[in-house]
DNA sequence: CGCATTTGACCCGCGC
DNA sequence: GCGCGGGTCAAATGCG
């Protein structure tokens, strides 16, 4: 699953924030888990709920790698999350599958088309997301 | 009490 | 054929 060319822009010396770095509103959604060990993630609210139901380390690239499955029963939406060790921030999100439902609508949070607000998205860490198409992720002979 | 989350074990696929 | 890695499921625990 090599398929990420070169997008590797999340290599650079980015100065990670570590204080002060609460000012993300529409992201506060950071689940404090302690069991990571020292590593907080803040998952990117992409609008659906996902649970998780797995978690490895890739001794390969030093890196955490949490699994992450749909709410839904119908959705057969997957999301995988690897971050590496020491760092974070550089959180690299991968969709497999599409969801079937619409997404959370979210009520109160007026931060949504307005593009004026978010200069560089909504995460200023070096975030990549991968969304996969359909069933060419061609995973497991799911459903 | 319910639900979400966590950890371990098991299974499958691929490589050598 | 065996070993290793990666991925998924199930069960237990904690917190709200």
């Amino acid at each position: 699953m090599e398929t990420i060319t070169s997008c590797q822009s999340m290599t650079e010396t980015y100065p990670i924030r570590e204080a002060s770095m609460e000012a993300e509103e529409g992201f506060r959604r950071s689940q404090d888990m302690d069991r990571e060990g020292n590593n907080k993630l803040d998952l990117p609210e992409d609008g659906y709920q996902w649970k998780k139901y797995g978690q490895k380390f890739i001794k390969h690239v030093n890196k955490y790698r949490s699994y992450f499955k749909c709410h839904n029963a119908e959705c057969r939406a997957k999301k995988r999350a690897d971050w590496s060790y020491s760092e974070p921030g550089n959180l690299r999100v991968v969709y497999n599958g599409v969801h079937t439902h619409a997404p959370l609508t979210h009520s109160h949070s007026s931060q949504q088309g307005t593009t004026s607000t978010s200069t560089s998205g909504p995460n200023p860490y070096n975030l990549l997301t991968q969304v996969l198409g359909d069933q060419t992720a061609s995973f497991r002979h799911d459903n």
